[in-house]
DNA sequence: ACATTAAGTGATT
DNA sequence: AATCACTTAATGT
């Protein structure tokens, strides 16, 4: 056995019932992206599911000339959008970009549908993927429609910090604006408006969050 | 020293 | 809050 399969096996195990773990192995696709690879991109056919095994993914949508950031997936999650896009045998309405390097199986649609049926473990991991998805789709939903954008910059701000575990958040202001849907000169000025506040520092593609914050 | 990229700012919509 | 046009500052070669 592999070293690749090994490391696939150890992740996998505490998820799921042993033998849908051997048809996993059996099935599925081991693979490793680096930092910045195209994954999915728009308009190609999805004819099999990721699941995260290390790393984290991008994953965009475009409308009209504008891109913006749906989600993070990381270890364990898997992507929604591409289960209901391989059952269908739909093209991909996604583009997904290594955040950092990736390695991931990929299940192949005809047994997607089949553990359903076959394995609980996997019912439960398909179910809660969606319903975590749900939930934070929820989130986001709320944050457009409730938050201005001063408060949504904040809110990122806090999570980048406290999801590195540093004060010091190494973005130039052109992502933040990408991320966030919004244009770098608004982001330079509202953080520019909190570092008059003392609530932070500005960098060089780097901000550092004060106490206060 | 020069080119490139990031950030700051006033004016306009 | 977005866009434009322009400046200033930091970094790379």
């Amino acid at each position: 056995m592999t070293y690749e399969l090994q490391e696939a096996e150890a992740i996998l195990k505490p998820l799921f019932e042993e033998r849908l773990l051997r048809e996993m192995l059996q099935y599925g696709e081991l693979k490793r992206f680096s930092e910045g690879d195209l994954i999915m991109d728009y308009g190609k056919y999805v004819r099999s599911m990721p699941l995260i095994l290390k790393g984290t993914i991008k994953v965009f949508r475009q409308e009209q000339d504008k891109e913006i950031l749906l989600y993070y997936l990381s270890d364990q999650e898997t992507c929604s959008m591409a289960y209901s896009c391989c059952m269908e045998a739909r093209k991909s309405e996604v583009k997904a970009i290594a955040d950092e390097d990736v390695f991931l199986v990929t299940i192949p649609h005809q047994k997607l549908d089949e553990w359903l049926c076959t394995y609980p473990s996997w019912k439960n991991y398909i179910m809660r993927s969606f319903n975590v998805r749900f939930i934070e789709l929820l989130k986001s939903l709320e944050q457009i429609a409730f938050h201005r954008l001063d408060e949504r910059l904040e809110n990122y701000l806090r999570e980048k910090s406290t999801r590195s575990g540093s004060a010091l958040v190494h973005l130039s202001h052109q992502q933040i604006a990408d991320e966030l849907g919004s244009s770098r000169v608004v982001i330079s000025r509202l953080l520019k408006h909190l570092e008059n506040e003392g609530r932070l520092l500005i960098y060089r593609n780097e901000i550092k969050l004060l106490p206060s914050f």
